[in-house]
DNA sequence: TTTGGGACATACCCTCAGTACGTACTCTCA
DNA sequence: TGAGAGTACGTACTGAGGGTATGTCCCAAA
């Protein structure tokens, strides 16, 4: 058998205790997505896991060498995840303020799904750290939204300087606008004020670049 | 010794045993807060609270029924400093705007103390649960913010339906922007450039009444 | 002086993350 | 084809840490 071969096969053809392995390790993986979404990182014991998967420790600690490794694998995909749906909604638009809407829009679906608002936006930053957290971000949910910010802000000219700080901002709003959609009884009425809400900010943003860095913008007190 | 008299010592004059009693308490919740805003809830283990406190556990689940009660503790704590400190600021005006910049000015700079941060925005919703941080918050910073927030929506009249929303982002949008100064390097230049950004965020505002229940804001994306 | 109770200290238990080690099975290569 | 190596687990244990049960000291009121 050449290297060629080996490669190929191991590429396309698994052996049957390959896929039990990768089956058991998907298994440790949705059921620690579920039990981590439901009762947090805390809450979620290892034994718990592995009970849910039919499994034992043993299986855990050979495809994950901690929690907080197990966490952080469940944390990855949520984001790789959210990262292509909300790509994907991206694709349907070139002009940016439309883009913006379609990706917010998005961006707010998924922040009223469970599994995301628990693991990626509480859970998250305290399990792994600020840090970490912040840099993980940058690559999925935040990355893309600041992406947006930025094409946006380019869109009317100027005002470069503050598009990162704003970015920052609105990423913040953002989330707490899933979290009070998510928290309403009545979320359709919920998103759609939010929706209103947003908008609002966004036109708002026309009203920056002028400011430059005078910082005070007394502007605003002038009724 | 009549009852008037027994409540009129208990409450100006305390016993020796009562000084140190309430001594050992403080002690505790100082060091808590300390070690809380360092490593977090879950990375203070208890051991480490009461050796800094110099007690041991006894004294410590005499004062407080459980970790979280500790923690409880303090963050409440936390939180009626940093209202006392937002009300403060608002007594220096009346105007709704200039009240406005005022509080949220003060705002910022307590989302950069260590502690507000880790304890109340970090940690708090996580060890807490959401729905308990949630009725705690609007009691405290984010009451003051959501009050802030109504007398503009008042003073420039209407668009009393989505004040609650808009509050419930904007106070989203501040705690990102405390971040966002927090762990800038040069927290001078970032506090001005927050200050800038939510000055427009506070403008687009005023765009919110005539929008209605359309929802849609077709206006945002008309360039 | 007695006595009740507050303010702790000590010793212990239980859960749970992590480790050490054993085992069965497969794959490779002589 | 069988022996060694490596994979994929299972089992039994350890240690850290939250919580409890109980004992003790000491002040305060009667």
């Amino acid at each position: 058998m050449t290297h060629a071969g080996k490669v190929l096969r191991a590429a396309r053809k698994t052996s049957r205790r390959q896929d039990y392995s990768s089956s058991t390790k998907r298994a440790l993986l949705d059921n620690a997505t579920k039990l981590f979404t439901d009762h947090g990182y805390a809450g979620t014991s290892l034994d718990e896991v592995v009970a849910a998967a039919r499994v034992t420790k043993g299986a855990l600690y050979h495809h994950f060498p901690s929690k907080l490794a197990l966490f952080e694998s469940v944390f990855m995909k949520c984001q790789e995840d959210s990262k292509k749906q909300i790509e994907k909604s991206l694709r349907e638009s070139k002009d940016p303020w439309e883009r913006a809407r379609l990706g917010l829009r998005t961006f707010l679906d998924i922040c009223q799904q469970p599994t995301f608002r628990r693991i990626c936006i509480q859970e998250g930053p305290v399990a792994l750290g600020h840090e970490r957290w912040l840099n993980v971000e940058k690559e999925f949910s935040f990355g893309l939204v600041a992406g947006i910010v930025e094409d946006l802000l380019k869109d009317m000219g100027g005002a470069d300087e503050l598009a990162e700080t704003f970015a920052h901002i609105f990423y913040g709003a953002l989330q707490s606008a899933g979290d009070f959609v998510a928290d309403s009884e009545d979320s359709e009425d919920a998103s759609d004020k939010v929706q209103a809400v947003i908008s609002a900010i966004l036109a708002g943003l026309r009203l920056l670049p002028t400011i430059g860095d005078a910082a005070q913008a007394p502007d605003v007190a002038a009724s």
